[in-house]
DNA sequence: CGCGGCATTGACATTGATCAAAAGCTGTGG
DNA sequence: CCACAGCTTTTGATCAATGTCAATGCCGCG
């Protein structure tokens, strides 16, 4: 979720005066799921994976955040509702919560803004479950494709090539398969000419309205120049 | 989603002024993916599903509402980005989007409310990733029995024995499985003796321990007295 | 009574998971 | 710089879970 658009400079100024930058490796946790809520965290660099674990040591990860996205702000019963892990280094800015909400009772106009920011990831996730419940491997596989293509290419990250920063088992670990069949859906993308493989991390896009067509997915997505 | 806690009677009353109490038959839609918003709505009496479909007619039920919820809220470019189907007879109560969001900004506590009601909706819609990418088709069966008993459980709805409002088909499309696997999750469960079938519709649970073990379900579920 | 919708069950097909092996890459230390 | 260890990815072989297709039965309703 993002709430930039509300925030002028000065507010921004005053919200960032609440909050530490602080910075996190690759692979680092930002916050563990069940552990008492402190901050929560808005990303000025790198992407996030937020996910559940079972017991039994299955993973889902729910949402990505990428620069201008909040996380850690769902909690249940005052304790993170999920798991933030880097999956590349990051920083942002963590903003101590109860804090926070003080400010959000000053600035009344703030509150809108973090219902809208929370009103588009409701939107997004209702996809995501579209795309878990009811697509086959291959277009799960392209569907993430075009999201994580579209998702960098509003925020920052260079799109040619797309530089994932997924290795498979966290796109599996995403899309509700294994390693294996991500595998699989890759080489099959291949060898359908949809996409090439620069590095196991970076993708060609080679035909981004054939992707689009797999992965169900509306929006129009850029052809990578190899 | 819910936003009765902020608000007072008084206020609450101000806000169904903007609003009509209307109702629906069972099966009737309250609103279609993709259709110019106009209202949002609070049900008052009933269950809907909130879903989406895909071109070639795949269909995901995303969330239930039940009495006190919100649905209808969510929007991409001022269209509904879900469609709203009545399970029951439903009674709501319709609100104009733009009165309410004027209301909103002259009553900024209910912008906090909002925030959290789509909080905890977001939460929720979390765990449902978990569930349909990670557990099998029984664990979410099961899983999806102790959503409904605790759902039904804290709003309203009698849950002895546990009325689903819910075909084969529709579990279905809100666990990501065919009617045919849920038929058999059913059966299994019934040999295992952790439920038994009332009606099709209407489930006694035997053994809620055992249901919400199944089902990987945190919190506690009673046991139906048959 | 007979029709239509829904649920159940069985037989079979297919997808994706699991198990296993091999190849590629990365970093470390000699 | 090379050799080796450890990790990741790819690919193949097989298995299991789930989807698909079909038949049957149940139930409510005209």
């Amino acid at each position: 979720m993002n709430l930039c658009g509300a925030l002028d400079h000065i507010r921004l100024a005053q919200l960032l005066a609440l909050g530490g930058q602080r910075q996190w490796d690759k692979r680092q946790i930002l916050f563990r799921e069940g552990d008492p809520m402190g901050s929560f965290f808005k990303i000025t660099q790198g992407v996030v994976a937020v996910s559940r674990t079972l017991d039994d040591g299955r993973r889902q990860i729910v949402a990505l955040r990428a620069p201008g996205d909040c996380l850690g702000y769902l909690h249940i019963g005052g304790n993170y509702a999920f798991q933030g892990e880097a999956l590349t280094d990051v920083e942002a800015c963590a903003f101590d919560r109860r804090k926070f909400d003080a400010f959000v009772q000053l600035h009344p106009d703030l509150a809108s803004a973090l219902a809208e920011a929370l009103s588009v990831a409701l939107t997004q996730t209702g996809r995501n479950m579209l795309v878990m419940g009811k697509l086959w491997a291959i277009e799960r596989v392209a569907s993430f494709l075009c999201e994580i293509s579209e998702l960098y290419g509003a925020r920052r990250v260079s799109v040619t090539p797309l530089t994932l920063y997924f290795k498979r088992g966290e796109i599996a670990d995403y899309l509700g398969l294994t390693i294996e069949t991500v595998s699989r859906a890759f080489s099959q993308l291949k060898k359908r000419n949809v996409i090439a493989l620069i590095e196991s991390d970076t993708v060609a896009i080679l035909d981004g309205e054939r992707l689009s067509e797999i992965g169900k997915f509306k929006s129009g997505v850029k052809r990578t120049e190899p």
